[in-house]
DNA sequence: CATAAATTTGCATAGCTATGCAAGCAATCT
DNA sequence: AGATTGCTTGCATAGCTATGCAAATTTATG
């Protein structure tokens, strides 16, 4: 207990090294012009005082923090939000950035928090599910914040995003359906105002729309409970689906459930689904869902590697990435034939899953 | 575009304001003594340059970050620490403090990662699902920098420790299974270094002793792929268990998949299951796990609360907590006679469940 | 109105590190 | 040896805000 001596400064390492503040502060700046001898000199006199470089000085005085705002939604309800929080963190770390999380609702205002960002000079803002409003996005702009959006488009910009192909996804949902001889689809979406889900519908309703189908729509609000409520209202219909995609696979689990467990149908037999993302449940027996799998690490490397070329380079533009989702056959949607189950479907590749259960 | 002003100083409001640098800075710090009518002033001459405070700056005048460090694990892996990420940074973030995230995986060592954390000077760390090294402890302890760990005890401890009664919820589990006439225990432990599993096991078994039984024991690795495999080698011993209980939700649901899909084997009639944490999924209709909730809320608040009074009067000492957790009866499990499913019993009472599905 | 009290203001400096610049030094070359 | 070159080093300052203190101003009091 007795010591307490509290954050050692360069200054009190220089005196106890015997040289300048500015020796030390280089002997922990890699690639600074220090000789050998005293940069070990300096490193000695550190850890006797248990001095370590003060990262808030440093900031302040290279204009860099080496942080970046992270802002997520939907992390308790939707898992497939852990991953990409999980990935990103990694990726940052890895790659000498610190990460300043906000976890925030759906519905909350994006404009009240990112100025707490920019208040501790973020180097960069990555947005995951959750939009930016026009004005912010300038505020960034302006300050010279380049901004990343992940799984979200938007119309203006002065961000950069990285989203799956989503309108190609809810085709492939379609094809498949229709390949398998259904006849009344429905969609079960997310919300109206996310892109994700109205990207999804869109491309499932067009590819519908060609072959003379229409889907019903019904609203799941991206959580379990909204999907297992809405495939109840879409069993009361008087013209029930048999063909049910959702905007996501936490959704999809939620109407198998309500499928089997309180209308008593039987999937895929009755009712086939089809989900979105390949969350690691999707694989579990209980459900083996059918799905679009979004490819996380490579959208993720994408979209970090984007964002630090912007921090380091300000001349570069924003780049909008679209990444082509893989369809993953398992066996809640009735096969067409041809094709079975533990199938990948890629636009350029078909091959055998890979993964764990 | 053409502007790009980029961050305006306080000498620059000051100037434009006509006063001094002080007053601007005045002028942003609640309680400070100011002129109301210059404040004003100060404030609109702010926001004609787009200025905002340079927290980075503040931070190293005044040695208060007000950043907190988290660091937590199995993100992916376990519902339940989503869970926990979302509301400890939503108190964090209501009570001022920003949140700088470290996820890492349950083996990393932390003390690779707790200095980079102490080098942006945190006001407080919180760790979740990780351990620290007494020799980190110490370091912290030296540079008085308050560490609370949650969902981990320790044996010596510099740091307060926030965890459910492992002890007592291992053995309401045992308790519950010798109700209902079981006579073949089994765990699936999590790890074998981490004192949430270890305590779950140690209260199960004493109070299975007591009985004069003992349980079987098998590796889950916290993970539904782990005990997957766990409930398959059980099922394949001479004497097969009755009743399993699991260190956590999502191994129970490994085992609960694997007796249902791999062993043929029908939950609870052959087989009685009980979890814990209580993660939204153990409610799902699929899995309707008996399990044993941690009161999450109620324990963030109580960490959350220590932390910030252990920054804020660094006299106070470090608080070991223990908080009860409760029996969610659901079907899973037989139930002994008096006792339906959809009830909460936690040491003080009984109540009907009141949760969502 | 004079004086005391309370409030507001600006000055000057601390907080810690990074870095341009010029000076110091050793090694290399002719 | 003298001149040239390339490293190292320290000095001085910037980066931005907060705050103790004394001065200045306003308000209250008798």
């Amino acid at each position: 207990m007795a010591e307490r001596k509290v954050n050692a400064t360069s200054t009190q390492v220089a005196k106890l090294a015997g040289v300048s503040q500015s020796a030390v502060s280089r002997a922990f700046t890699p690639g600074a012009s220090i000789a050998e001898s005293t940069r070990r000199k300096v490193l000695q006199a550190a850890r006797k005082l248990g001095y370590q470089p003060n990262a808030i000085a440093r900031s302040l005085s290279t204009k860099r923090s080496k942080m970046i705002g992270i802002v997520i939604a939907n992390v308790t309800t939707n898992p497939f939000y852990p991953e990409v929080l999980d990935a990103l963190s990694r990726q940052f770390q890895q790659r000498g950035q610190r990460v300043m999380l906000f976890v925030v609702t759906r519905d909350q205002n994006l404009d009240d928090i990112l100025p707490q960002l920019l208040e501790y000079r973020v180097d960069g803002i990555l947005l995951t599910a959750a939009t930016l409003s026009s004005a912010m996005a300038h505020e960034c702009a302006r300050l010279g914040v380049p901004v990343t959006l992940f799984n979200r488009s938007v119309p203006d910009a002065h961000a950069s995003s990285f989203c799956c192909d989503n309108i190609e996804g809810g085709r492939m949902a379609a094809r498949l359906f229709m390949k398998s001889g259904h006849h009344q689809f429905a969609f079960v979406a997310g919300s109206h105002d996310t892109s994700t889900s109205l990207e999804r519908e869109r491309g499932f309703r067009e590819e519908l729309n060609q072959h003379g189908f229409e889907p019903l729509i019904e609203m799941g609000k991206f959580s379990y409970q909204g999907a297992f409520e809405a495939a109840r209202r879409l069993m009361q219909l008087p013209k029930s689906p048999d063909a049910v995609f959702c905007a996501n696979d936490i959704m999809a689990i939620g109407v198998l459930d309500a499928l089997r467990h309180a209308e008593q149908k039987k999937v895929p037999e009755d009712v086939s689904v089809i989900g979105f993302d390949d969350i690691p449940m999707a694989a579990w027996p209980s459900y083996n869902l059918t799905t679009i799998r979004q490819p996380i690490e490579r959208m993720i490397d994408s979209a970090v590697n984007d964002l630090l070329d912007r921090i380091n380079q300000d001349t570069m533009y924003p780049k909008q990435e679209l990444v082509p989702g893989d369809l993953v056959v398992r066996s809640s949607a009735k096969l067409p034939s041809g094709l079975s189950s533990g199938w990948v479907i890629s636009t350029s590749e078909n091959r055998p899953e890979n993964r764990n259960v």
